[in-house]
DNA sequence: AGGCTCTTGTAAACCGGTTACGTAGGACTG
DNA sequence: CAGTCCTACGTAACCGGTTTACAAGAGCCT
């Protein structure tokens, strides 16, 4: 066991060739006469020689390694993303760092700052609350490629990808008419993020589509949290609402509301439907199984590695602009509103609404 | 807006002074005259230096970066494992690189592999599966600091940190034994497994304790998943076994046991009793909320960082092992078994077992 | 004045790869 | 036979930091 690591030198010290020509042979940038290629070989077996990544880092400029930057993995949405994200790079050869923002600014900031040095080649920023524009000046200040995935972030030069927010709640929407609600409640994530703009709006075409005479009742907007979703349900049984269903904006802050909605005996959905968004959570095992529009995570983590990349060699991807297609997941949480006929309560998802 | 990054050596002709001092005086590595010293910040302040990290990393030998190897960031356990390690690597100033082995014995050999060059300061290695001793190694082999986290690999060299499967194996069974049961069945994982074998020694510690004669009837082993929870509940319920309350050794098991226990109309609590292991899905949740023994995730993070990075620092680690202290969360999904008295079948936590 | 130690700084050698440019020798060409 | 091209490599200049070895001048002592 040799105390020190073998360098290209040695390699070609052993192979009687210059530096140059191993380097070049291992880097496929030299076809050499068989006899000389396996002495090179042989070189490079005999001392386990494998380069040495900070020296090939620096003299290409470049690492391989891509960044992520996340509000936080232990959230199973943003993990899926995260995993999604990981797979695709690594099927490309690129290493991934991650990086947990914690939502908040600052360290969104820190990261931005690190990685425009030349730590990585590129970045997947997610972010989770309105930027005030201290975070767009510097990601379009960044000399790296950045890609803007999941939530938008104002006034940024750069590729997006996004799930089709819009199109989640208008499927949502339609579904709870269909259904024969006509008062519905909205769960919202912060007011000023795109995300929870779009899903309203996707409401509000649903509604409008739908020529019935249906309301937007109790609108509360707050973190994608558990504590935001008790809050939303407090405030709303406090409120004495007379939404008949509710559209639940995140996993999260369904997972608070529940928490308040059974506490107080609220029956879902005999008292109040509900419908979710996201679908991460295993929400087939709840009580009731949960009727959710589902975002297409995998897609747009793979997605926004494919753009990134393609960005790195060289392609203009500036403005690419991706809305992947959500799905609405029939489970049982959503059924007629009380007071009317309760035929047809259950439905099952010709997909695969388990 | 300059088309170059400044490098070390601009600074150093603007501030009039050589490469040397600006680096050692940005080391912190020498003092120098307060005008010297101003016209040094200010040089760098003027070219919006930052010292490039590639360079720095060759120059240095090391790369403050962590690697966490991991099965898949997607299971949730794994994510607030990442979380907390991420949290603590972040905290003490290193990266922290994500590899995701999809537990696939050849990734896991190939990041080790590729890892071990010098791409990354050390290694926090997760495995979910038995090894055949082709881990063992190259972990060895590795040049860098390895701790191995959450599963043990048999004969690798370095320290460990694990919760307390043997602890987790012993409470759930006291409890259950507590509540009345005399015959237990266990939802295991992968057989060979330390984490499944401390388990079971737990329970049969607690059997033995108890005085009782309390029987484990119907073990089932097989990876950590759905499916395996799948599987075992079928297997479980066409064996017609009289075990009156089961113990599944993860979140992800449990997920696909209660698939087939609910399709097939088995009532738990009243019916079958069930506690689970992990304790990460939001089982409060749950029909009916389930008790289960939580692991301690957090921790377990950020112990492992922890240790690497004294390793890191010089201190012999190597013989270090820790097992972190896990906890009974009890919940509704254990009552007495079905045929004795169902007094007191509802209990609560004097923890925080909500 | 000569010899010391500090202070402040420099020049140059690393770290370990990649690559632009060059060249020696043989084959082919007109 | 000179000119040209191709093969098969070698030399040395990068990439951008850190650090060792060393020096010039200042202050101080004897």
């Amino acid at each position: 066991m040799s105390t020190k690591v073998a360098r290209l030198s040695d390699v070609a010290r052993t192979a009687e060739v210059s530096v140059a020509t191993v380097s070049r042979f291992l880097n496929n940038r030299l076809q050499l006469p068989a006899e000389t290629a396996a002495r090179i070989r042989r070189a490079v077996a005999e001392h386990e020689y494998t380069p040495n990544p900070h020296a090939r880092n620096l003299s290409l400029g470049r690492s391989e390694t891509l960044a992520l930057v996340v509000p936080d993995i232990a959230n199973p949405y943003f993990a899926r993303l995260a995993a999604a994200v990981e797979r695709e790079a690594a099927q490309q050869g690129y290493a991934l760092t991650l990086c947990a923002s914690l939502n908040t600014l600052q360290r969104e900031r820190e990261y931005i700052a690190r990685l425009s040095g030349s730590a990585v080649d590129g970045i997947i920023f997610v972010s989770n609350h309105a930027d005030d524009g201290s975070l767009r000046d510097p990601i379009n200040a960044s000399s790296r490629g950045v890609v803007i995935l999941d939530e938008d972030v104002a006034g940024v030069i750069g590729p997006r990808v996004f799930s089709d927010n819009e199109q989640g709640g208008y499927l949502a929407g339609r579904h709870l008419i269909e259904m024969g609600h006509r008062s519905i409640s909205f769960f919202g994530g912060p007011q000023a993020m795109r995300s929870t703009e779009a899903r309203l709006a996707g409401i509000r075409r649903a509604i409008a589509e739908s020529g019935q005479d249906v309301a937007i009742r109790d609108a509360f907007f707050g973190a994608y949290s558990p504590e935001h979703g008790r809050a939303c349900a407090a405030r709303f049984l406090s409120s004495g609402s007379e939404a008949t269903a509710v559209l639940v904006s995140s996993d999260e802050i369904m997972i608070g509301a529940l928490e308040i909605f059974r506490r107080d005996g609220i029956r879902v959905p005999d008292r109040l439907s509900v419908i979710g968004f996201d679908d991460i959570a295993p929400f087939v095992l709840f009580d009731p199984p949960l009727t959710s529009i589902r975002q297409p995570v995998e897609m747009m983590g793979r997605r926004a590695v494919d753009l990134l990349i393609r960005g790195l060699k060289g392609e203009d991807i500036d403005s690419v602009i991706e809305y992947l297609p959500v799905e609405l997941i029939l489970r049982g949480s959503v059924a007629h509103p009380a007071g009317r006929k309760a035929a047809a309560t259950k439905r099952r998802s010709p997909n695969r609404g388990e």
